[in-house]
DNA sequence: AGAATAGTGTCTGTCAGACAGTATCGC
DNA sequence: GCGATACTGTCTGACAGACACTATTCT
């Protein structure tokens, strides 16, 4: 351990970026093409920078604009991890965040860099991860979790247009189990709400052999923060 | 700004800690004693020490052990604030905590320094608050109203043995807003819980000229974390 | 008896899950 | 018409707020 890090800690951001495949949550993990723990599976994370970083936000945002073409995801802090021995470098803190990467726009918005990458089901990620990784993302995922338990509608993973089944099945998709459409429906259109989250746009879903169905969009501002 | 601030920030912990007086829900505030911002008032806190804090939770007990007799209040991370502004001395991170106190043992357990300290309501305060302290207080307590308001039970803010009126009269002062008897009296007594969070001791309160109540207890390992 | 709080019984509205039934499209 | 999914109507049980009523102690 060098001197510095007994009079200051080593300062990270890792990030669960989180998106919808057709009706299954990813999240992305980053094969580490350095030392420490080299080719082990992790969360995308890296060192804030004082010189060039507003906050820990923006550190995680500048992380994040090395991997995603687009910006602007939903991002919100989860929690920290700290202590002498999660990390060998030393004393360290690593701020945890997640995002939300909205449906469409996911084709490209991935860049390749030189380390590989894989989206893999967050509940089982199906690699070792390094460091406390593992632990951060169980945590990411409560955290979503927990948010859409208590009625918060992701809308953020959602593509710009998308039909009320669609948003149910990523709900359940984040839940792990299954929602009553009834129910769901009742809760999402509100007869006579002055602010409802999502709004009707007028378009049908086309070119499916089945009735077609409504197409919705988020309201303006909303909000994924309670 | 020192050449180590562009390399490290500072980092700091602050807590806000909450009692019950009587049944009021207050905050405790130091005045501080040093520069920057000597003589403001603000949560109590410290700079993380690595040669000596296990993690930035161990962190706040330290800090808060130098304030308070009793150890294990209730302690829970919420949130982080950062950025270069914040603090004259540089960049820097506040990992911001919240502690409960338990009720009774309150008269002996807090422990005069070389700062004046203050117990204040922490919905108004009275002092201008030191750095971004004003704005931790209100994260803190919107986190603790959050907690009461999804129906957990404040109980590491109550003494060993209280009432449900007392309970009540707690949840009230948190959430700022009256509580039904009846309604609370349902929730917080299921006929049928295998795992109710408050016990019936079986002693009634006595000394008081009206009916005496029932004394409660907390569930063996009852936990505020949800 | 009276004051004061503890504790209960019951009505009513809201909202959830359940489930069956109807609607509307492509083929 | 058939298949498939969109959407709706309605029943039922759980639970919340409201409120009046009863219970039990001290003075």
């Amino acid at each position: 351990m060098s001197f510095s890090r007994e009079l200051y800690p080593l300062v990270f951001v890792d990030i669960a970026l989180f998106r919808m495949d057709e009706d299954r949550l990813q999240v992305l993990l980053v094969q580490r093409a350095q030392e420490p723990e080299i080719r082990r599976w992790g969360l995308p994370g890296g060192i804030l920078k004082p010189a060039i970083d507003d906050n820990l936000e923006a550190a995680a945002r500048r992380v994040l604009s090395a991997k995603v073409t687009v910006d602007l995801p939903h991002l919100e802090e989860v929690c920290t991890f700290s202590g002498p021995g999660r990390d060998p470098r030393g004393w360290s803190i690593s701020v945890l965040f997640y995002a939300l990467l909205p449906g469409n726009p996911v084709n490209a918005v991935l860049r390749s860099k030189v380390e590989a990458v894989e989206w893999v089901d967050p509940a089982s990620p199906g690699h070792r991860m390094a460091f406390d990784h593992s632990a951060q993302l169980e945590k990411a995922l409560t955290a979503l979790k927990q948010k859409v338990e208590r009625r918060l509608l992701p809308l953020h993973l959602m593509p710009p247009k998308f039909t009320l089944s669609q948003l149910q099945r990523t709900c359940e998709a984040i839940l792990g189990r299954p929602l009553d459409k009834t129910a769901f429906r009742r809760r999402v259109l509100p007869k006579e709400d002055p602010m409802p989250d999502i709004v009707k746009i007028g378009e049908k879903l086309e070119g499916r052999p089945e009735r077609p169905a409504q197409l919705y969009k988020a309201r303006e501002d909303f909000s994924f923060i309670e």
